[in-house]
DNA sequence: ATTATTTTGTCGCCCATACGACATAAACAA
DNA sequence: TTGTTTATGTCGTATGGGCGACAAAATAAT
């Protein structure tokens, strides 16, 4: 399980395992966009005319039930591509782009991008590298959602958001990210009320801290972070035992 | 949601779509091979050298907890691709591949058939929307797991297997994959008993039958089984609002 | 056919979590 | 600043469904 926590960061990083000839060629093909907090990129159901790839900011995906409950399936930060699952058949969308964040982003027509992929044998592998890492991401997620409990969901979530989106300021690591508790719900799959208990226990008892949502830890470096957290989820596993 | 349960049988089956000289090329560049019931074709943490092409019976693709819980992530049936997802990095495969049949099947060196990709885009595109298709599915799961309750994912499961997998065989809808209660609990995430009990109901009210592990609907097409189960999975859900 | 093994059907108990309800606090707008 | 909105913290209650247990039935093996 823990070898499943240490994706490479270049399986979803799209712009970065670039050429910068290859970028250009992007930039090239599409168009380049700002779009404000909060705003939807897509919905479920619209068309899929473009794929997309983020410059600056992020951007979440996610599903939503019919009863409005929301799933966030990943977040999307510099240099992934997103959009691309239902863009190759042309069929409407089935999840939600929003922007957590102002965001710039390129965004290709799919039969371009399409057509690009023909032409780049290359870069067509990079793409089915990406989607495979998604997969595994998703596999992983369902898993998780099926044979633990909420301690060690949150605890896991959170193993993988200092991992990934770790980043040390004095002394601290923290996640990059503003999350709510509603997110953080939305993501491993429990209510709010559930994550704010949960997440309660963790500060008193490990330490773990936040500041303007911001999650943060004393620690080393994010790996020292995320280790410790993973450790944790280890013990409560076996502790259920 | 409806829309959803509609992907298009191809999208998933890679050697229907190849025309003969691809399906040569590929047996070329490949080893046919033959693995007995339950036999598994591989195991997570095993090395990932191959991908699969099933030519002849069925398979199972899950996970494993630590506690030993399967979550299934999908069967596959002839014509379909497996093993990939792991593949392009070389890293040990994190899921298992098990034979529900006896099984035939193409098995290619993960170089080879990279190589193969490399050199016919239109092959690398159909790869893409495969894996695509895939992504979608387990989002959906995920979706399903999180905000149904086990009564409406095992209708949207059996009408999901209907649509796929249903036969005709005197005026009845068969499914044709002899299926157990635990593997159906597997698919959905929950216990084997409540698939039992929630079966009973199904089989009660509803005209579902079994003989030998085969489900069963009077029905005149499986289109019409489909419809009439998903039919009634909305049912449920509005009647819980 | 006979035995062994796996699957099914059914109960009852119990517990993790959902959900509603509010009070408080923080973030955002004007 | 002051009001407005959105997020957090904490209850208490209700319940879906997990899990053990065991008998009956169906499959598989000898």
């Amino acid at each position: 399980m823990a070898a499943q926590e240490q994706y490479p960061l270049t399986s979803t990083n799209l712009l970065q395992s670039l050429s910068s000839t290859d970028r250009a060629q992007l930039l090239s093909i599409g168009s380049v966009d700002r779009v404000e907090k909060n705003a939807l990129i897509f919905h479920a159901g619209a068309p899929s005319e473009y794929v997309y790839i983020i410059l600056n900011g992020q951007a979440k995906i996610y599903e939503l039930s019919p009863q409005g409950k929301e799933v966030i399936m990943w977040f999307c930060f510099s240099g992934e591509l997103f959009g691309l699952a239902e863009v190759w058949r042309g069929t409407h969308r089935d999840v939600y782009a929003q922007a957590c964040s102002a965001v710039d982003l390129i965004k290709i027509n799919r039969k371009r991008f399409r057509q690009y992929l023909m032409d780049d044998p290359a870069m067509a592998m990079r793409v089915i590298d990406i989607l495979s890492g998604r997969l595994r991401i998703l596999g992983d997620m369902l898993l998780n959602l099926t044979s633990n409990d909420v301690t060690a969901r949150l605890v896991k979530l959170l193993a993988r958001l200092f991992q990934r989106y770790g980043s040390s300021r004095d002394g601290r690591i923290y996640i990059n990210i503003p999350l709510t508790h509603q997110e953080m719900a939305d993501m491993i799959g429990c209510c709010r009320q559930t994550v704010t208990s949960t997440l309660g226990v963790l500060k008193r008892t490990h330490g773990l801290r936040s500041d303007r949502r911001m999650l943060y830890m004393e620690a080393e470096s994010s790996q020292v972070a995320a280790e410790t957290l993973t450790k944790l989820s280890i013990d409560l596993a076996e502790s259920t035992i």
